[in-house]
DNA sequence: ATTATCTATAGATCTATAGATAATGC
DNA sequence: ATTATCTATAGATCTATAGATAATGC
């Protein structure tokens, strides 16, 4: 698009997208398959299309990129899950949404991208930020688990990490097995989630039909 | 231990273990802090207490390193799972066994080596000898979820995918949530697994007491 | 003699910066 | 003039090997 300065010495863009999002993608895709550690900002910017000093116009250092591509990342969940607190639909029926929802997601786009959450160091001071977002999304899924149970948030921490941790496991399940069909593991994991909370099966299969009406997912 | 050969520059071993042991605690803590790409054989050689050059004397580079500390840590669990074929115990009783003990297993020890299984790459040529020690794993989980479902490994595989999802989550709680009470969330794991399951409730609470005293976990 | 270690180092790679250049905008 | 790119490079780090050395074993 910009057809400002000087003219990339491999040709231009072939994605149509920015050189910044050029950037992003490569990144993403690399951080995913091969790494964050092993990945360099020369290897990254060679898949961009660009000079290993040009991705320092648009980022001071692979951490920048790390923390832009975290944030893009936990950014819809968030969204999705405040916008629940609009709902009146039942707290199971929000929650039956909010785990069908995170796990499309997860499965969705051509990389992993969850992945992104298992680089070491994420628990450091420079991705705080991140770690903030995240928390509101978690402290969502504390407060619908409560409301399920009929408890406080603090009382359903564990049993809301047991619900986390199903969905968070599609990350490691589409490392090991590859690309799946979210169509029929979105669902999967979201009645498993409310069996962990004791919600009996013909509760559920209410909720299942209730849900796909009441939200767009 | 060994008095064999030049000593070490720095001084004798301090942990007391011989220095191959030296080599894969120092890369074991590493990698699962900092990340395999992100540790280079110097810092491994440098927290073993030895010079660079010396790793080469007992593994041929990083990714043998990375094996040995792979198989090593999947070898318990294949054990277990296979001891549970001779076991006379009902399926629920012997799958609610290998929840908790896989849970106990990734919860104990000073570093999360489940997360060695996340490491980029694993899915690679190299590594193939120890996917296939976790395939040995996974088709048990299989076999056990199919017996208690009552029907065959393959059409249980989804569901069991469900139950290896849940252990396997606790890899990415530790790292979030730090240190956690292996005898708090074990058992609470493994009542999720049956759970997940639809093992009734009345049913549940009699298996988990069975356990204990069949096995020792 | 054998062994486990060491020191030294060549060659590769990586990061971050300095400064040049090839476009458009005014 | 402004901008996005480039080339070049200094300095750091990393891997893998060659060859020396300081112990014990025979």
């Amino acid at each position: 698009m910009p057809t400002l300065g000087r003219p990339r010495a491999k040709g231009p863009s072939t994605s149509g997208l920015s050189t910044e999002q050029d950037i992003l993608a490569a990144a993403a895709h690399l951080f995913c398959t091969a790494g964050y550690g092993s990945t360099s900002t020369h290897k990254i910017a060679a898949r961009a299309g660009i000079s290993q000093a040009s991705m320092y116009h648009y980022f001071p250092g692979k951490q920048a990129v790390l923390l832009r591509l975290l944030m893009e990342t936990v950014r819809p969940s968030v969204e999705f899950a405040t916008s629940l607190a609009a709902s009146d639909a039942p707290a199971d029926v929000r929650l039956w949404a909010l785990c069908s929802y995170d796990t499309r997601l997860l499965l969705s786009g051509p990389d992993n991208l969850g992945a992104l959450y298992l680089i070491p160091g994420v628990d450091e001071e420079p991705f705080a930020e991140f770690r903030t977002e995240r928390e509101r999304l978690y402290g969502v899924y504390r407060e619908l688990v409560a409301a399920v149970l009929d408890t406080t948030p603090d009382l359903a921490k564990p049993t809301a990490a047991l619900v986390i941790g199903l969905i968070e496991s599609v990350i490691l399940r589409r490392r090991t097995e590859g690309t799946m069909d979210a169509a029929e593991v979105a669902p999967a994991i979201a009645d498993a989630a409310l069996r962990v909370l004791r919600v009996p099966e013909r509760r559920l299969r209410t909720v299942a039909r209730t849900t796909s009406s009441a939200f767009t997912i």
